[in-house]
DNA sequence: CATATATTTGAATAATTGTTCAAATGTATT
DNA sequence: AATACATTTGAACAATTATTCAAATATATG
């Protein structure tokens, strides 16, 4: 085996914690989820947009023009966050107005907020 | 100028409403360091730890028997979480065992998850 | 229909990152 | 001292990703 180079020699030094805290992790899947979230909300330009969404319903040119990038990064972003049902859009002539999906996105971010600026 | 070929033409199609969402943005190195934050927990070896520690101190050979991955990779990461602040650490022997640093983290964590369970 | 503007999309590139491997460090035990 | 085991560390590699550029869509207007 491969295995026993790198993984501890006595494979269960507190066997019963490991089972305990085995036992009360969610679902593998909730995880890769919330992974995948955390992942998009881990890029300053798209926390601006949420954040910036998070108060005013903006179209993508003044999102661009607000963290001051190219439309097409903007773009690129926000369909990342549709995806993940972040943000949410309707369609208004020419424009594309866009806004935040639900209230989760921001008592997330605003619970990071107090962790970074206590 | 280059900025002209991506930029929209109209420089501010809504400048009240984007005004209003420049103003309300957080400070910018609070952005930087949420997306920090956001990005360590953006990895599911990562998370699955973190879900760990909320229910149990561990050490590191506890930890990577739970999430079956080497102890390197596993001490690894422990030490990302450690320079941000979201374990923290204490020495008895050999081992050394880990936990959370705040309740931050789990509420951060848990609110993620009320997000992708509903 | 042709033009103008807003948005989307795909490919390419440069940068970041998770894991592995090998070696080093720290701490007990014989 | 020497051995054993837990942990840390640094370098290397493969994979992921943010941005840019160019081109394609979509929608209004002359």
């Amino acid at each position: 085996m491969n295995d026993q180079i790198e993984i501890c020699k006595s494979d269960t030094i507190h066997p019963d914690a490991i089972e305990r805290a085995y036992k009360s992790l969610p679902e593998i899947v909730h995880i890769y989820d919330m992974a995948e979230i955390f992942k998009i909300l881990g890029d300053p330009s798209r926390l601006r947009i949420l954040l910036a969404l998070a108060k005013e319903e903006l179209c993508v040119c003044d999102l661009a023009t607000l963290i001051n990038t190219s439309v097409s990064s903007v773009s690129h972003h926000l369909r990342l966050m549709k995806g993940l049902k972040l943000v949410k859009f309707r369609k208004e002539g020419k424009l594309v107005y866009y806004s935040l999906a639900d209230e989760h996105v921001e008592s997330i971010i605003a619970e990071t907020m107090d962790h970074v600026t206590e």
